[in-house]
DNA sequence: GCCCTGGGTGATTCCCGTTTAGTGTCAGGT
DNA sequence: ACCTGACACTAAACGGGAATCACCCAGGGC
């Protein structure tokens, strides 16, 4: 009989009942394929065939392909978060948390680029606002933690210059600066990372940070 | 009734030697859809559409997409450059020269924001780094335009931190970071775009110079 | 007249993300 | 033992991107 033909499908067809294992799966070859090739590299193909399925199944789990980057930068960023909770809550003197956590947070950009160019460099214009939303939501508690400490500090009236609002924002962004454009420019001479860290730290703490 | 058809202009045939006319035609229909849409609303094919020609003659002119956008790139870092170039040659003060390159960086990018995104993002990781030279080397330039007065500053031992390429560096990533943060990220609630500029400016000005 | 050439074209290719219309397998009710 | 329906998955196709191909065709020089 001709049943010959028949071809063999990927591999054998996975167990049953082991649905929720898939999302993990999936998410699991995602974040190996995207930290390797970024956001456009990381095909819905590839990752299907990393986990040994048809493009299609990946629609069994997540709505679109956003979703399924967009969850590991989730994931990355409940990194951050713990980190800044952590240091929010130990008892040092506010100037040294807020030391301490845009130390952490430089560094965890430069360890993993791809996933901070998701989450905090648009790098994709096509994910929407709402897609983002998840993402974005912890995005803002991660910067609350941080401008809590702010706030005490220009509470005792040591902010040299702007709002409790606009100084945590300032410090944020020129931290995002500089790993953003070496993350982005690899190509330019830069000066070593360490330096550029600690450059940046202590120019913009001192700029807007009353000493004492 | 119906709107009278804007198809026919295809059909008159363009003049003929203008040649070098269409590459003009095309930069300019670009930058207008580019801007307004971005680099992935920017299509071939509403490009070509925009200039009234197929899509595959935009080939004719450009070696592909990414070079049509990076010539625009190209031409908008040239205001910047002489913004610079301008600002250098003035007998100012070297601090107030940085002061001003900053401020006119700053306003810039806010001022053309998908194409600061553009070129000083990396937002699309499809253009490769060759790709870029043309428009790298101009930044370079500009770069370079920025750091003499800082050199100046280092060399009259006016650092408080850094050396005077790390200090550069520095400088240049908080204002990035601030521009591109609002840019990429226009949602959050951001301070008063004036206000971020400022304390910026100043926080790291004070930051990373002595005040003599 | 002829022919070359340069600006232009429609059809085609190759990916992409996503949608549609299924297929085989099982669990549980009857 | 038989149906039924949910489940996990699939092949095929769609539409839309960039880029390439094999052609056209009007003019100008000869």
């Amino acid at each position: 009989m001709t049943v010959a033909l028949k071809k063999p499908p990927r591999s054998a067809r996975k167990p049953k009942g082991d649905g929720h294992m898939r999302r993990g799966e999936i998410l699991a070859a995602a974040e190996k394929i995207f930290i390797a090739e970024g956001y456009a590299g990381a095909t819905i193909r590839k990752i299907a065939d990393a986990v040994g399925v048809s493009s299609t199944a990946l629609y069994m789990h997540f709505r679109d392909k956003d979703q399924i980057l967009l969850e590991i930068g989730k994931e990355a960023i409940e990194q951050l978060l713990s980190i800044n909770v952590a240091l929010s809550q130990e008892p040092i003197d506010a100037v040294e948390k807020v030391r301490r956590m845009l130390d952490a947070y430089m560094r965890f950009a430069f360890e993993n680029p791809n996933t901070y160019q998701l989450v905090f460099c648009g790098s994709n214009e096509a994910i929407s606002v709402e897609k983002q939303q998840a993402v974005s939501d912890l995005g803002d508690r991660c910067f609350d933690e941080f401008s809590g400490p702010i706030r005490e500090i220009a509470a005792a009236g040591r902010l040299k210059t702007g709002t409790a609002e606009s100084a945590a924002q300032v410090l944020w962004a020129a931290c995002h600066g500089i790993v953003s454009l070496v993350i982005t420019k690899p190509s330019r001479n830069w000066a070593p990372p360490e330096e550029l860290m600690q450059v940046t730290l202590d120019g913009v703490m001192h700029g807007l940070i009353a000493d004492r």
